[in-house]
Parts: C-alpha cells; sequence; structure tokens
DNA sequence: CAAATCGTCTACCATTTGGTAAGTGGCAAC
DNA sequence: GTTGCCACTTACCAAATGGTAGACGATTTG
C-alpha cells in the first residue's frame, strides 16, 4: 500500500495522484486508505516517513562500512546508486518533496539532519586532515548530493544526452560521477 | 498569463495547477485561457515552448560570449545563476517537465538538443586539446547539468543545509560550484 | 456465548475540475 | 451602417476527487 502511494507519488506528483488510483493498485477501496491514513496527506505523511527512514539507515550503514575520508564518499555514492537501483521511488520521493516544501518537507528533513550534519563533520575533518581540497563543505555537500541525485533521478537529463537508465548505464554512470567527486574533492590526482 | 502559468506550474505542479487559478492570478476568467490555448495541456505547451526558446537563447548567448575551453564552461554557469535569479520558474519547470516525461518532454528536448550536442562536442574537444579530463562527454555533462540545476531548484536540499536562496548565498554556491567544476573538469590545477 | 473491536465494503455527498455553448461589446472593413 | 471578427464573459455540465456515514462479517476478549 505504501509502496503503491510511492511510486503514484513519484510519477504523478502527489497533486496528481487520486486515492482511488492508489486503491484500485492495492486491490482495495479507498476508503480502506482512509481508514487507515485519515486523510490524503495522511497517506503522504506515512510514505515520506517510511522513505525518509530507510533513506538514513541505507546511508548510515554507507558511512559506518568505510574508513572516514574519501572511502566513505565512496561508499555513499555506492549505496546511492544501489538504492537508485532497487528503490528508484525512494530518491524520486526526495524530488517530490522539494516541490511540495513545508510542512511535508521538514518531516523529511527532521530525519535526516543528523546524517546530513554528521556527514558536513566528516567533511570538515577531511579537509582538517588535508584528505579533501579546503572549501565550504556545506556547499559541497549540497553540490554533490544534487549531483548524484539528479543523474539517478532526472531521466529526461538523461534522455537528453542520449542515455536511458539501465543497470550497465547506472554502472558507467556511478563510475563517472565518482571519478567526477573524486577530482572535485581531492587536492591531488 | 503565460508567466501565471509558468509559475504555478512549478510550485505546484502540472497536476496541481488549476485553470481557475491561474485565471485569477491573470485577472480573467478560465475560459478566456481556454479560448487561447485551447485545453490545459496546449497552455502547458505555450509555457514549454517559450520556456525552452528562452533557455536556449540565454545558454547560446552564454556560449558565444566565451572563448572554447573553460572560460564557456564558466560563462555558461554564470548565465545559469543569472537565470536562476532573473527568472526562477525557467529552471523549475525542467523539474517539471522531467517528472512529466514524455510527450511534454520531447517537446522540450527538441528545441535544446541542439544546444546539448554542440555542449557534447565542445566537452570533446576540450578534452583533446587536452584543456579537460578526458573522460566520457555526456556523462561529465549530465553530471554538471544535475549539480547546477539541482542547486538552483532544490530549495529543501538547501535547507538541509542550514541555507536559503539569496543572492549572496548565489554568489556564493556559484563561485562553490565553479571551484567544484573547475577541479573536476581541468587536467591540472 | 456475548460483546466489542477491527478491517473492509457500499452508498453518498459537496466541491472542484477541465471543458462546452452561447452570448456580448468593441472595432475594423466594406 | 451593417457585417464579421475578436477577446472575453456568463451559464452550464459531466466527471472525478477527498471525505463521511453506516453496515457487514470476522476475530478477539471477557
Amino acid at each position: 500500500m505504501i509502496e503503491a502511494a510511492s511510486a503514484a507519488f513519484v510519477d504523478r506528483g502527489f497533486a496528481g495522484t487520486s486515492l482511488d488510483g492508489v486503491a484500485r493498485a492495492t486491490g482495495v477501496t479507498k476508503q480502506t486508505i482512509l481508514y487507515h491514513f485519515q486523510s490524503k496527506n495522511g497517506l503522504l505523511e506515512a510514505v515520506l516517513s517510511e522513505a525518509a527512514q530507510t533513506l538514513r539507515y541505507e546511508l548510515d550503514a554507507a558511512v559506518a562500512s568505510a574508513s572516514p575520508g574519501w572511502d566513505q564518499v565512496e561508499a555513499v555514492v555506492r549505496s546511492a546508486f544501489a538504492l537508485a537501483v532497487r528503490r528508484p521511488e525512494l530518491l524520486g520521493l526526495l524530488r517530490e518533496v522539494s516541490r511540495l516544501g513545508s510542512p511535508q518537507s521538514d518531516l523529511v528533513l527532521e530525519v535526516l539532519k543528523p546524517s546530513i550534519d554528521r556527514a558536513i563533520g566528516a567533511l570538515e575533518q577531511g579537509m582538517a586532515r588535508g584528505d579533501f581540497r579546503s572549501s565550504d563543505a556545506r556547499l559541497v555537500l549540497l553540490s554533490s548530493y544534487c549531483a548524484v541525485t539528479g543523474v539517478v533521478t532526472d531521466s529526461v537529463a538523461l534522455k537528453g544526452v542520449g542515455l536511458s537508465l539501465d543497470l550497465r548505464v547506472a554502472v558507467k554512470l556511478r563510475h563517472s560521477l565518482l571519478d567526477f567527486l573524486r577530482a572535485a574533492l581531492l587536492e591531488t590526482l
């Protein structure tokens, strides 16, 4: 049910999704959905909450699996790409949230904030250690985040450069993006 | 009228925008809009067409204003940021289009394709000349595009790192992003 | 067994939506 | 001056939407 709603929110948008549609996709009636989530907004909140928690879990696991420095960056990017293939709607939801704005975005940000802050801290430490080129860690994180999520969610941009997202392309994309980030982040090649 | 519709499509989404709403914002009735554009989809197409052409014009002008190599990249990024400040809905529309998918995205891509191809060509020549690090030009363009548009359109991501897009932040962001791209693209610092 | 709770359904309802039909006033052309 | 076009309006409409009310069977609980 939440999965069906996620998928619908991502590819038709929240406003463009009808409860009847989600209900049909799930095999129940609209009223069953309303029974569980009170309102369409309630459904959205449940979807976002689940997505944010999964995202946090996955990213934290990636960070924990690698040693500080470039390895962690690589682990996170790999994890993001894996997620984009395994559960494409997760990153897509972030896109939709960014259009919905407050208060829905606050719900997601609140869950993700600790991870974000830790990421900024890790980048700053890496800069202090001389692992990374020195600059504003927040902006570096932002640019990297946008590049990664954009690349895996913007199918039209992909089409624009004559590609479409299958597994082979995803691997190539990940490789290229890691090269890109490595060059941008590391002091020396 | 087109401006009001653009703004509405960007911040409420196409499905979330009502003709009555656009009409009210414009000071006419819904039927006047339908008179000029036949249908809601017609309005969307007009909006996208205008946006795509403006974008092409602006970006082509930026490319033409600089000499091949890094200067052109910088000019395009500067132009994109200027556009993000002057007409924020333009880049926002690209986001909405990427969610709408075909056939609306085809309309935009068709207009932008020549510019995209020229950009890829320019990157490849820069690589051949040794100005840029060698790699797949399409993927480099894609990553750069996603980073730039993401940074200027994703206000939630900005909020996530504790910023919000005013002019001062935009300048800092542009500076940081140019540093980022320079490091990623150029062979040597 | 009786009572209550739960998940789901059928039946509605008010509102909003995109779109059609039929005018109306102004203005140019003949 | 009347004819015809143009931008725009008022008056509707059918369909879809989010949401409410109430019934029905199954399961749990005392």
